[in-house]
DNA sequence: CCCAAAATTCAAAGCGCTTTGGATTTCCTT
DNA sequence: AAGGAAATCCAAAGCGCTTTGAATTTTGGG
């Protein structure tokens, strides 16, 4: 069934029955009405195809989804696809996904917009200096960043979280409590958000005259397995640290495993502070002993940049191009004063 | 820069540039060079919407994600996904992603697939005498169910794994060690394989002469929250279970904490086996002790669909239409015999 | 050197929808 | 009752690509 077929049967030209549907004023409502109720009927459904290449409009906002064999799936990832989905169900928007390995993010990008599939794009997992900016402020399809870019200027749609406040927040907090030597469980150490909580942390240190060891910082992608082995490492320092941060709760999920493998007690002999997603799957005060936190939803982010992409597209409202929220820091049993042995 | 330009540009037809362009035999082998390389040189890309409306074809596959502000996002889902990005990569296909609540699925399906946006729909999270089977069957686009109905004749395409014999072989397992007293920690109740694997529970026990009480099952969201919950629940009974068999990985993570809280000692106290679904972020080998297993890659599950699905579309290679995917069952230290008290 | 067959290339007809520019009716004002 | 504005509705022109049917050029055999 399509508009032809559907408009002969009503007795009506296509014009009128495309505007009757797309709520044009110069229809007449009894006109309307009985096309509304025909659709009801019929099931008719626009051909998505033909309606994107007559208007230019797609009504589905695009992301590239990092993915190789050797490329470990990301819970952040799903949690915040959740959030995007969200905001775009209530526009009967889509998603198109495109997987891409790593090393051609870039080039799929640039395909996905030329080939009119979206009206938007989305971008994630910013690097220093990432060349996919440059790009997409070359076309003039609306995209949002998820996080910042360094190195280049910050005139880019974005919305990020204040990582290096977040974790500059944590580590005060640590400092203030007596630590003197601590450590750092990182994310990748390509991707800006680690960049940027490497600096927040040394920041704080430095205030407190104190500093990060190299040996003291693990970079790696954020499973259970990396936070264990990170945390097992620096435990067989011969100055453990007795303040630790870390980038996930599922990272420190491992780390405490490590922590109580050695037989220490979190929150007396050693302290630790997790950066929470808000995974639903996951949740910081369910730990055994419940972990202190710097939090943000990544599902309340996929449903801003959702909404954002979705507002510059329909032209329906205004937001701010730039966003840069504040994380909580959430006090709980995993911090505590640091021992006084050292 | 469209066909028509780029034509125009080479002195040639639209027909032979786009015959260039996809391969047919028809055009000369020169004339091809130098379209090819008028594509490089320029950075045509030819417009999907147009190209699907001429052709019928959409070069994605469809999936519809269950999403509203109160559902959780499901790990398992990211997991799966990236199975599929890895084949779908290969042959140039995305997927087209529709949120949608829960209760509006099948029309959401339905919709999906008359937009003429995807070439082929991709089902999961069944449920008993699932509505989707029976309205994709009624249309033409090729369709892969992940998981089957209950309840309706199973002859549509699917890729499940063996749920009940996983489940039966584990709990089998622990009845021969000697285990009297079972519980269950399952997933959501309306979904198909927490009910399988509910059956191959019983079967198992009931081959030993013993049952699996109501007060021993829990169906959850598959989150560490509720897996300690229902653990934590198990345990105030009188007779509290000596075998627990758990739906995922990460509900064991939950359940584990509720064990060790309660001072008991997994493997000699309390044995468990969970399902793994091979998610990187939580491996079972790196728990505090070891976890026994029934194994299934949810990401190489992923890899076979997509498969499937792009072969159905392509016409590429004719593969099994059905496939029931054995687990592996992998002892570790989760498991010994019944202590004796009980 | 001529003619049929093979090899190339092209013009034009859609695919299903939106939208422009007009045509036709209806309604109101004077 | 006439004239003009408003309200409705319509025919037709694209959107950018594929594909059919035909035209043109090359090739090969007699």
């Amino acid at each position: 069934m399509n508009l032809k077929q559907l408009s002969q049967l009503l007795g009506l030209s296509q014009t009128t029955v495309s505007r009757a549907l797309n709520g044009y004023p110069e229809v007449n409502a009894e006109t309307r009405q009985r096309v509304l109720e025909a659709v009801r009927e019929t099931g008719y459904r626009p051909n998505r195809a033909a309606q994107r290449l007559a208007t230019g409009r797609a009504g589905s906002i695009g992301l590239v989804m990092p993915t190789a064999d050797s490329i470990e799936s990301d819970v952040h990832f799903g949690e915040f696809l959740a959030g995007l989905g969200d905001e775009a169900v209530k526009h009967d928007f889509h998603f198109v996904i495109n997987p891409s390995p790593p090393e051609e993010e870039t080039a799929t990008c640039r395909r996905l917009v030329a080939s009119g599939n979206v009206d938007a794009l989305f971008l994630a997992y910013m690097r220093e200096k990432d060349p996919r900016i440059a790009m997409m402020k070359s076309l003039k399809t609306p995209f949002v960043v998820h996080g910042r870019s360094i190195g280049i200027p910050t005139d880019y749609p974005y919305l990020d979280i204040d990582n290096t406040g977040a974790f500059y927040d944590a580590a005060r907090l640590l400092a203030q409590l007596g630590h003197r030597h601590f450590a750092l469980i990182n994310g990748p150490d390509y991707l800006t958000f680690s960049i940027r909580r490497t600096k927040g942390t040394m920041r704080a240190l430095a205030e407190h005259g104190l500093t990060l060891r190299d040996d003291c910082i693990s970079n790696s992608q954020m499973t259970d397995e990396h936070g264990f082995r990170a945390m097992e490492r620096f435990l067989q320092l011969e100055t453990p640290p007795t303040a630790v941060l870390c980038s996930s709760t599922v990272m420190a999920l491992g780390a405490v495993r490590a922590i109580n493998q050695a037989g220490l007690k979190l929150g007396s002999d050693i302290s630790l502070i997790a950066h929470d997603d808000v995974l639903p799957m996951l949740k910081p005060e369910n730990f055994m002993v419940p972990l202190t936190t710097t939090r943000s939803s990544l599902r309340a982010a996929g449903q801003r940049i959702a909404r954002r992409l979705i507002a510059d597209i329909l032209q329906i409202e205004t937001l701010p191009q730039q966003e840069l929220w504040k994380t909580d820091l959430i006090v709980r049993a995993s911090t505590g004063p640091a021992p006084s042995g050292k």
